[in-house]
Formats: structure tokens, sequence, C-alpha cells
RNA sequence: GGACACUUAGUUCAGCGGGAGAACGCUUCCUUCACACGGAAGAGGUCACAGGUUCGAUCCCUGUAGUGUCCACCA
């Protein structure tokens, strides 16, 4: 017997255990459909949080779903190591336990990372438990393991050999407190006040000046020139003339470009190949040396005579009180203009032209752009999200994919200790003592890329690779198209000449109270599990999956996990309900319709049309519209229509009636649960187990098929005169302020036949006593209601005004449809113009509604 | 500058070419034998604004305003 309170804690402990330890979340049923799915893997920084919780309960749905439908489901899971993010974490632990940083070897820095990657994954696996995933833990993966690493490798040899992984000197992005180069996307532009200088530029041997606008003024140590446009008459005189940088009072050309704008600040820009990627082309174009004048922790270096040494910053201030001494300073304006920072360190980035291995993006990202057009695309859900990947594959630019980290794969290239070439190959080359192997390691990206398929033994052609790969679906949050998915579609579509998944299912984000993005600074998250100790995962499950349009933000709101918990609850307890009039030897027999009452064919209408629409909404992901379709049939049709008529239906002295409602009842009960049970998995596990009747999990269930032939819609109709006379007569009684189980005369005119019984359950639920009359229920005294099918009066010793009032109010709203039916049938072009159905609809309306009307001035008239 | 969303009840959000929906909150009543984490009844909306298409627009199109996100970025 069920509790009369769900407890989540009591209901999800230990289920978990089970599941795993019984193999249920092990794929390999090789009779069965392959349906894949990988994990985005999380990063091995931290505690994983609300938006993972969501993530993961989606692919868990899917993952239960597919199960359920008889496939062969693999969810493999796995964790990212997360290059840059991990490594400063680990130095910032290394460093507060008293660890000199600058002095720890590669060797001695990995195994510390290693060792907080084994304490972190822990963490997660028992997040991951918490939230219930079914999860194939027999085939996790690392993207620093050892298969990875083979993959990694094969990937990088293989772009080499095509000419499609470079090394090249570019201005990348230099995170100077990471002290390493980062890809473009890692780059965070935010608006920050700053300040723009305008400094004299001395014409040499004139007394004539030029004036250059910079907001950088530091960087005039690796300038070689200034530019103006060619068109612009203020400064023609000045091209092909000499200026004084007044930074380090060095001669440097005026030249003509149209790339520099006349309308912007003075018109004249100076030029720092080294340090500007606007910059770098020009240098390029005009064969000029390219000095870099940074050290790499962005200090000042050699180039910079006295100022070495200094930081960037503070070379800024002392420069410009120098150029005022000098007499070359013009103005200081304060602006707000973008700043690039580093997405993990939060430095200012440093522009800085540098040695790095790059991977040609046009060829791959033209291929993927080619697939989407073919039949082998990837179909985003929902498809909007397929022109944000379409608009970075058609605007990449070349991915800057080395690091100067440890923590991470390392490239597989090697220099030749004597001459210098570089060798890149799967393994070190033979006479290794001559080579030296690359310090730097890839992108974490780059591993991530090839998740979808270096989990499954690529580029073996391992078992799983063969039946699992390409995987059908991937499931991730937009923030993260341009970072990952297209990686995975043009690593994919390069390496195996296929799409990685089939479809890419693409969620919103969980956001706080006031709609405001989750984050560190703010203090705004919420961890997960605290609100599972104190709700339960399902009704965390639920809430997350259920609480907005598929790719539409949502935000955290407590009381919204609290009526999910509600919603829990409501079909607890209408279990322990079933549950407790279902007979000890209950039996459950396939429904016959012809056994049926009304009210349980009734019941098993919406049940199939519920069943009908929830499927149809999970096969497109639409959780949120899935959820409402069994929502409505728990709370309306089921609990507070059928559950409550069965109750009469039980107390009947006819074994058949009971035993077709037991079987109703019991139907109803267990699709419920099955429905429900990809979203709460514990809830219905636990309610599944106390059916009279089951497996050994509802793991091993088969989810509810629609059956056309179990839906005979004839019945509504009369059932649905029922429920309006009920409402209608327990309305009367509010209304009058009587009792609620006050005794009223009720005379029925009926004009479709009613199933036998029906007045039984009228009179339960009205507490009233109720007379079959004919026509001249007009002529009797008492309140008049009219349905489709039939006429109520309930008798009442009212005064003839009351009632008159009452019949006047129905006569104008039935007027009012009249005139609208009528408004829209003499409209021509409606008649011409309109769908068929539509226009016949109509008219059938028009006529009911003056049918009633007539009856209800015949009553008046009867009264008055 | 470019792209993509969003604007619907007090709040958070669904939805839809043909009479506006849910949850929470609010008001009134009810501890009746599944559930007070409940039940019954109710109040509450010119569906941002302006045009257009259409027999008909909250829904489709265009524009405007506001909000949010992403990309690019000017020395």
């Amino acid at each position: 017997m069920l509790e009369k309170r769900y407890d989540p804690h009591k209901v999800e402990e230990g289920k978990y255990e089970t599941w795993k330890s019984k193999g249920y979340f092990t794929a390999g049923d090789k009779s069965k459909q392959a349906f894949s799915m990988v994990i985005p893997p999380p990063n091995v920084t931290g505690k994983l949080h609300i938006g993972h919780t969501c993530q993961t309960t989606i692919q868990d749905i899917v993952a239960r779903y597919k199960k359920m439908q008889g496939y062969d489901v693999l969810w493999l899971p796995g964790m990212d190591h997360a290059g840059i993010a991990t490594q400063a974490k680990v130095m910032e632990k290394l460093r507060n336990n008293g660890v000199d940083v600058t002095k720890i070897t590669r060797e001695e820095f990995l195994k510390a990372a290693w060792g907080w990657k084994d304490e972190y994954a822990n963490n997660i696996h028992s997040q991951w438990a918490k939230m219930g995933l079914s999860l194939d833990y027999t085939r996790e993966r690392f993207t620093l393991d050892d298969g990875l690493n083979y993959a990694v490798r094969t990937v990088f040899v293989s772009l080499y050999n095509k000419g499609l992984i470079y090394q090249g000197e570019r201005i990348i992005n230099w995170d100077p407190v990471q002290m390493t180069a980062l890809s473009n996307i890692e780059v965070i532009h935010q608006n920050d006040p700053g300040q723009m200088f305008y400094f004299k530029y001395n014409v040499v041997g004139e007394k004539d000046y030029l004036i250059v606008a910079t907001t950088r003024p530091e960087t005039m140590f690796g300038d070689v020139c200034v530019v103006v446009n060619p068109k612009d008459k203020r400064y023609k005189k000045y091209v092909g003339k000499k200026v004084i940088n007044p930074a380090n009072g060095e001669q440097i050309p005026v030249i003509a470009d149209e790339y520099v704008d006349i309308s912007f600040g003075t018109g004249a820009m100076k030029c720092t190949p080294a340090h500007d990627p606007n910059d770098f082309i020009i240098g390029e174009k005009y064969h000029f040396e390219k000095p870099i004048i940074f050290n790499k922790d962005a200090t000042m270096n050699e180039k910079c005579g006295k100022y070495q040494g200094l930081d960037r910053f503070e070379c800024r201030k002392v420069l410009v009180e120098n150029i005022k001494k000098d007499g070359n300073f013009i103005k200081i304006e304060n602006i707000v203009h973008p700043v690039g920072h580093s997405e993990r360190s939060h430095a200012v980035v440093e522009p800085m032209l540098s040695k790095q291995w790059f991977v040609k993006m046009r060829p791959l990202a033209d291929q993927a752009l080619a697939n989407q057009k073919t039949n082998g695309k990837v179909d985003f859900v929902p498809k909007r999200f397929e022109k944000t990947f379409i608009q970075w594959m058609e605007n990449a630019e070349d991915w800057c994919i080395s690091r100067q980290l440890w923590w991470g794969h390392r490239i597989p290239a090697y220099y030749n200790k004597h001459t210098g070439e570089v060798v890149v190959s799967m393994d070190p080359p033979k006479d290794m003592e001559n080579y030296e192997q690359e310090s730097d390691v890839l992108d974490t990206w780059f591993s991530s890329a090839l998740w979808p398929f270096s989990t499954l033994g690529w580029p073996n052609k391992t078992e799983d690779f063969e039946r699992y790969f390409p995987t059908d679906t991937m499931v991730t949050a937009y923030d993260i198209i341009f970072f990952w998915v297209s990686r995975m579609i043009f690593q994919s579509l390069e390496m195996n000449h296929v799409r990685p998944f089939k479809e890419v299912v693409i969620h919103g984000l969980v956001r706080d109270e006031l709609g405001r993005k989750m984050s560190k600074s703010l203090g705004n998250g919420v961890d997960p599990i605290e609100v599972i100790d104190k709700y339960g995962a399902d009704a965390l499950r639920y809430f997350l999956t259920t609480n907005a349009a598929p790719g539409q933000d949502m935000r955290y709101i407590e009381e919204k996990v609290i009526a999910s918990s509600n919603y829990l609850n409501k079909i607890w307890n209408s279990a322990r309900y079933v549950l407790s009039v279902l007979p000890e030897k209950f039996e459950p027999k396939e429904v016959n319709v012809k056994e049926l009452s009304p009210l349980d064919q009734w019941i098993i209408n919406r049940l199939e049309k519920t069943i009908k629409a929830v499927t149809l909404n999970m096969e497109k992901y639409d959780f949120n519209a899935a959820s409402s379709h069994l929502y409505n049939f728990v709370y309306d049709d089921f609990c507070s229509e059928y559950l409550e008529m069965s109750k009469v239906s039980l107390s009947s002295d006819d074994e058949k009636v009971k035993n077709v409602t037991y079987q109703t009842l019991f139907k109803c009960l267990k699709d419920i649960i099955l429905l429900i049970y990809p979203y709460t998995p514990f809830i219905a596990e636990e309610l599944y187990l106390n059916l009279p009747v089951h497996l050994e999990s509802i793991m091993l269930e088969t989810y509810p098929k629609y059956d056309a032939h179990l839906v005979h819609s004839i019945v509504d109709k009369q059932v649905e005169v029922l429920f309006s006379i009920i409402r209608d007569v327990r309305n009367y009684k509010i209304e009058n302020k009587l009792a609620p189980n006050a005794s009223l005369d009720l005379s029925l005119n009926l004009r479709i036949k009613m199933f036998d019984g029906y007045q039984t359950y009228l009179e339960r639920f009205t507490f009233s006593k109720v007379k079959e009359v004919d026509d001249s229920i007009v002529n009797m005294r008492g309140e008049l209601k009219i349905y489709d099918n039939a006429d109520l009066l309930i008798v009442n010793e009212a005064g003839k005004e009351d009632i008159l009032k009452r019949i006047d109010k129905e006569i104008s709203e039935e007027e009012n449809e009249i005139l609208r039916c009528q408004k829209m049938l003499s409209n021509p072009n409606f008649i011409a113009k309109a769908p068929k159905e539509k226009v016949k609809l109509e008219e059938e309306k028009l006529k009911t509604h003056q049918e009633n009307l007539a009856l209800l001035k015949e009553k008046k008239e009867k009264l008055s």
C-alpha cells in the first residue's frame, strides 16, 4: 500500500543502483535496432550546474523513451579535459598549496592534473546518479584518454598531410596571464571605458605635423608607418614623406591605403603590424618589418628602450606623460570601446604576431555547407538554428589550434634539432634523440570535435563504431553551436565522409529568476543537488524539461519546481486510489471495447487521444507540448471526471460493471505511469512496481501505442452532456447559496438516447432526483438549461422575476452567437472562399443557437 | 554593422488563419471515504504599435519601438 504522501526521497533511494547493477543502461542487444547518443562531455573543472541537469535530462528522456520503443539504446558518457580552464584551476590549487608553479616541470604538473581529474570525475558521477541518467558506464570515455589521443593524432596527421593543418605566423589573441594563444571564440569582447590619445607626429625636415589618434600608445614602439586614405585631401601632401614617432623618435613613412576611414579619428592611422590584425595585413601588403614589442607576460621588451620591463598599462601612463613633456601631446578623449578579454583568465587579450598551428577552414567549412544541401544533412531541431550554423560556416576563419599549455593533447610534430625540419607523424621519429617534440598542446575543442566517433573506438573499425555511428541525436545548447556542433560536423565529414549525428536538438539556457544568465560573479547559480535534496530529482527533471518551448530560454523559479512536485503527488494519489480499489486477485486483460460502458469508452477515447498527442510531440522533441497533453489528461479527464465516476460504478451490484471499471482504471493508470516515466523515472518505477502485475522493472516495459480500434467517440456526446448537467447543477447551488449536497428536483428532456444507468451517476453527483420529461418541459416552473442534446430544468419555487432575468440573460447570449454566425454566413466572400467544412460548421452552429433561442423564448412566454 | 529570438492574464510562460490557454498568485466556499502538495466556483487579457495579404489576423508579410543573445568591429 502506498503512503498517503508522495515522498521523493524514499521513492528515489536505491533505484539508480538497482538499474545500474542489473545492466539496464548497458547497450548491445543486437536483436534490436540501434539508437545512439553521446553525452556532451562536461568539463572536469567543477560541479555540474543546472544547465547540465537540463541538458542531460533531455537526453535521458530521449534514451528512456527510445528504449521503451524497442531500440538498443546507447547513451555514451564521458568528460572533457577542458585544457585552459582545468590548467588554471590546478595551477591555482598548487599555488594555494605553496607550490612554486614557475619551477614545476611538465611531468609534475600533469600528475597533479590527473589527480584533479579523478577527484572531479567522482563528483560528476555522483551527480549523474542523483539525476537518474541512464548512461552506459561500460563505455565511458575521457577526452584525454589513450584511445582518444590516438584518434586525435590520426586526425592531426591526416589533416596535416592534406595541407589542412599548417604552421604560420599570424596575429593571434594572446592571453598574457595564461601565457597562451587563444582562438577567436575564446575571446570575449566587452565594452570597457578607455581613452583615445591624440599625438603630434612631426614631419621630418618641416615645421608641419600630423595628428594621429590611438587607444594603445604603448604599441607605438611597434609602429612602422602612418597610413592615410589616398582620397583624403588633407593628407595628400604628406604621402611619401617621413614623420617622427613621438614614442621613440624614429622616422617612419606616411603611406596611402584605402583601408583607412577618412571620417574616423583624425583620418591618420598608425600601423603596428605585429599587434593588430588589420595592421598586419597592411604590413604584409607593403612589406614592412613586423616588430614584436611585448614579452609573453605583456611587459615591454627590449625594443622599447627605457620602457623595457614595464607592464603594458604602466608603460602607457609613463609614455603619455613623456610625450606631454616633449610637447607632442594634443588631447585625451574618454571613450567606451570594445576590448577583448580572455574567456578564462579575463585578462585583456593582446593581439600578437606569433607562430602557431592552424586548421585551414575554408575547404572544411565549404564541405559542411555543401553537405547541408544533401539528404545526409544534419537536421537542426528547432530548424532555425541551422541558420546560426550556416552563418558560422560561411564566415569561418582559420582556426588557431595550438595552445601553450601542458594539459592537453601534445601536438605530434617533431623538430629536428640540427636542421629545424618539422616532422608530423603518429609516432616519434626512430632517431628521436635528434628531435624535440612540439611543446604545445591542442585546443580542447580539437578533441571534443571528434567526440561522436572517437568515443566509439575510431579510427579502428570497432563493433561499436560500425553499429552506433553515425549517432542518432545530439542534444546541446545554442551557445555552443560554434564551438562544438559545427566542428563535430566538419571533422566527421572530413574524416568519415558522413555526418556525426542525424539530428541535433538545441535547447535554451536556464536563467535565474530575473532572467539573468547564471554566473559565478553574480552568485546567482542554482545547485541542482540542493534542489534534488529539497524536492527530489523527478520534480526537478520535470520542471526543467517541460517549462519552455524548444530552443527557448527558461527561468529557474522554485515555485514551479514545487508545482511539478504537486503534480507528481497528484499522480501518486490517483495511483493510490486505483491500487486501493483493485481486487486482490486482479488480472489485467486486453481492453474489449464491446464490454465497455460509455464512461469507460469515453476515458479510453481520451487516453488514446492523449497517447497519440504525446507520442507525436515526443518524436518532435517538444517535451513542453507532450507533457502538457498528459497533464491535461491526468487532471481533467482521469482525476476530475473518470476517477470520480468510477466510485459510482464500483458501488454497483453488477460484477461485470465493476470488472470493466477495474480494467479501465488499471489501463489508464498504467499508461499514465508509462507516459510520465521518461520524465520522472523514479516515481514511475515506484508506482509501476506497486501495480498488481508488472515486470522486474519499468525499464523493461513498452511505450503505450495509440490504438485506433479502441476509439469509439460515439459515446462522447452522452458523457459530455452528463458532465455538463452535473456542473450546472453545482453552479446553481452556489449561485443560490444552497448546500453542495442539497437535494433538487431535476427534469430532463433528452434529445439523444442516453446510456442505461446514467441517472445513477447524475443523482450521485447532484444529490438530486431526476425525472425524464418530454417537450412539455417549457411549461414547467424552474430554471431551464439547454444543451446540444438535452434540456435540463431545475424545478424551483423561485420568483418569476428571477427566472425571467436568467432567461433573458441566456436569450441575449444566444442572440449574440446567432448574430456572429449570421454575420459570417451573410458574407458572400466567406461562403465562396472559406473551406466548405467551415461554412457547414457555422451553419450548424447557427441552427443550434436558433433552436435554443426558440426554446428559451417559448419558456419565457409560458412564464409571463 | 550583421544575424537570430522575444514582446499574450498581476508574474512566469504555452498556443493558434475562424469564439484567448496553463501554472503560480488573488477572491469566495468546502477538511466529502485518492490527494488541503486537495476540491468547487470566480475575477483578471484592445495577444507591443502601425501598415499590408486574406472572406477572416493575436497568428502570415513589411515596417516601427523596446528587450535579449550571438557574430564582427575602426586606429
